[in-house]
DNA sequence: CGGTGGACCTGCTGGC
DNA sequence: TGCCAGCAGGTCCACC
């Protein structure tokens, strides 16, 4: 589900609520997300205040007094909500965290691709996770320079390149397929054969669909809602996503959906070559 | 260098 | 009604 819009939502909608909070307990439910959750250092927690929220990539980042960091990543189905501690444990409720003043962040994930885990907030860029990350899409706001940069002498479909989180970071599957319609280009076309004005198009609109999905809130397909329970919706705007054998809303032509590296990719076979 | 396919996991939908 | 196949926003790995 979610890309860079719905953390950054998430993170905006959470960051009034927890900044300046106190975790007073710590409670884990299951052993392990897409990783074994560390139990230690998760309980190490307890009794320290929250300073900020940030993110990197797809990662939400809690910045804990004392120089900690708690990530959070909700791969595919992940939800994280504050709620009244008296509400009741829910299905893959696998991790949550109570706070003075009556509240639990909790951290739901039904497949359990999500990660959480604690890292030094000084150490955070050297940590194994981060290390391998490209750019920030929007801040600096991405250029077409930047990208013909970061694909020069490279080959291969231009949605994998949009999507490859050593170069580029936040940009996921609904968002490159959105991204390349607007721009008008065919996910299969090859880096290599993208000029400086096309590079410009797709750069616009990479940020462009960024910032405007953010806007609304995010893309709720199924699972996705900020830290309120929110829904967003982007969901209504998607030009291409999930839109097979519907007219393009540019041209008109229907719209096809095609399998890439395994996943799916929509555009319009007249507007997007 | 790059692509594909599979793995991880549960839940939902659509077809029969 | 039930069953089964296919699909889902992310990442990571082995293999060609």
């Amino acid at each position: 589900m979610p890309e860079l819009p719905e953390i950054e939502v998430l993170k905006r909608s959470l960051e009034p609520r927890l900044a300046g909070r106190r975790i007073l307990e710590v409670r884990i439910h299951a052993p392990a997300l897409r990783e074994p959750l560390d139990r230690r250092s998760l309980m190490s927690l307890a009794g320290r205040r929250v300073e900020r929220l940030g993110r990197r990539s797809k990662y939400l980042l809690v910045e804990i007094e004392q120089g900690a960091t708690l990530v959070i990543h909700l791969g595919m189905s992940g939800r994280l909500t504050l709620a009244p501690v008296a509400t009741e444990l829910e299905a893959h409720e696998h991790l949550s965290f109570r706070l003075d003043g009556g509240e639990r962040l909790r951290l739901r994930d039904p497949r359990r691709f999500g990660l959480a885990f604690v890292a030094s907030t000084d150490g955070l860029e050297a940590d194994r996770h981060f290390r391998h990350l490209g750019a920030e899409p929007l801040s600096p706001v991405l250029t077409g320079g930047q990208l013909a940069a970061l694909a020069h002498g490279r080959r291969g479909p231009v949605k994998s390149f949009l999507m490859d989180g050593r170069l580029l970071v936040g940009v996921g599957n609904i968002y490159a397929t959105e991204a390349l319609h607007r721009a008008g280009i065919h996910p299969s076309r090859s880096v290599a054969r993208i000029g400086a004005e096309r590079w410009q198009r797709l750069a616009e609109a990479v940020v462009g669909i960024l910032e405007r999905a953010i806007e609304e809130g995010g893309t709720t397909l199924n699972d996705f809602t900020d830290g309120a329970g929110q829904e967003g919706d982007f969901q209504g705007s998607l030009a291409a996503y999930g839109r097979a054998g519907e007219p393009c809303l540019t041209c008109g032509s229907t719209l096809r959906r095609m399998v890439q590296s395994g996943r799916s990719t929509f555009y319009c076979p007249r507007c997007q070559r």
